[in-house]
DNA sequence: CGGCGATATATGTAGGACTCATTTCCCCCT
DNA sequence: AGGGGGAAATGAGTCCTACATATATCGCCG
């Protein structure tokens, strides 16, 4: 099967392709750069966690450049085989939180409200899921952290810290999520909230104002029904909350265009 | 568990939580320019096949060097957006181009089967919601793309063309999701399938031989509900579409493991 | 003993120079 | 006039060098 490049007849709207059986498909180094990382990998028996060699070292060993290397480290971290840290190293990925690659979200210009909207659609089908998942799955470990990152969320909206409001209704909704016990969901719950961070007009999290109020008390719910280890209502909670959030995200942006 | 770029307390199994919030994980440059050139793609609306501006037009473009442009290119050629050719240019994917992409798989990762059981699920989630939605959503031309995806799957099947059934099979469930018009449940189904077909110690979909001929008929179950605008119908066939895999796939596993 | 700052180590970013595959196009030869 | 071939142009691939910035380590100083 031939790598990368090349490849696929196409046949929708192009005109005259005409595959000409290219077969020889120049391969370039990076990507056999690629393989022989993992191979070495394999061949150092290193563990998941495990600190990998430098670039540098990598880059005499395999016998090229450092940047052939950083560029095969990308392909490897794209696929979520390695992870690298600015001024630490790089380590062997541990298989948990694969999806990231962090880059979704393609289509994503930030001003589009139709794209907001299909974010809390896309947030929502998430949630409910990891909700209904961690009312039967949730570890008593789970459930303090939960319960806590409520916690955190209550006292800011009590004392009107902002800040700290923010930071527990992210960690709970985290919680939430890591207590489905599937590592997937909850790199997509972790992606679709920084991705709507990032492209709301409006400040952070859909929830302003004066939605506060009621956010802690649907969080509250959710707690309580994956805690009774009843999955429909936790889903429905969920989804609840999300309605509710991306309600009162619209009554912000009304309130923004018209005064 | 610790995303993939970092950042976010994490805490488990770690020795000292302390968690202080390291609030804002350093987010490298070329991760960004990767999601700038996907929103690019998006905004000049090119189409798959069509040539993207020369690597040093996006990093002027960008501004950026063409250092960082070339590390992002990699990024989103391993993960199947873009193809690059020496000589040539970078050349936005076609979809079923994914196939290629995936000559990493052959180096087995950990591949615990729990591992494999949380992606079944995760996908479960995903398509069941992508049904759901395309059944109440989907275009004449989603529906036209959809029954073409099953028809060459069933093709392929029927002639034994395994790679002509995955291609289909492939072309099939991202169809589906199109019609969801969300384009995040989208990108979740695309990701989701290549976790799975580079994790797979068998061969690449679950789908190997005994339940292509299920596969078949629950295709056209899912697509026929899509089309009756039958919402519930679609989530479940597709529900049922995933768990029958899922059972293939234990077969396949026992058939190897014993005799 | 504890905190704090210099230092060492690592990845991240910038930019220049050059190689090599591919395409284009013009000129020359038949 | 038409076709073939080779030079020039284009664009990705490789190498290098220098510097920025995040992180860890160690040792000095109180």
């Amino acid at each position: 099967m031939d790598g990368n490049p090349v490849l696929a007849a196409t046949g929708s709207s192009a005109s005259a392709p005409a595959d000409t059986q290219d077969t020889v498909a120049y391969r370039p180094g990076y990507e056999r750069v690629a393989e022989e990382i993992l191979r070495l990998i394999a061949e150092l028996k290193l563990q998941p966690g495990d600190r990998m060699p430098t670039e540098n070292q990598l880059a005499s060993r395999l016998g090229t450049s450092r940047t052939v290397v950083r560029e095969a480290v990308k392909i490897l971290s794209a696929i979520g085989r390695i992870r690298a840290q600015k001024g630490r190293g790089l380590f062997v990925a541990n298989d948990e939180g694969m999806l990231g690659s962090s880059l979704w979200g393609s289509f994503f210009l930030p001003t589009d409200l139709d794209h907001v909207y299909r974010l809390f659609e896309f947030r929502r089908v998430q949630e409910a899921a990891a909700s209904r998942l961690a009312a039967t799955r949730a570890t008593p470990a789970d459930l303090r952290a939960i319960e806590e990152a409520a916690e955190t969320c209550r006292e800011g909206h009590l004392t009107g810290q902002r800040e700290l409001f923010d930071r527990g209704d992210d960690e709970f909704h985290l919680s939430v999520a890591k207590a489905s016990q599937n590592p997937f969901l909850v790199d997509a719950v972790r992606e679709a909230r920084r991705l709507q961070r990032q492209s709301s007009t409006i400040g952070l999290h859909g929830t302003v104002g004066g939605h506060a109020e009621e956010a802690v008390a649907e969080h509250a719910a959710i707690y309580q029904a994956i805690k009774d280890g009843d999955a429909e209502a936790a889903a429905q909670a969920a989804t609840l909350h999300l309605d509710q959030t991306l309600e009162d995200y619209r009554r912000e942006i009304q309130r923004r265009v018209f005064g």
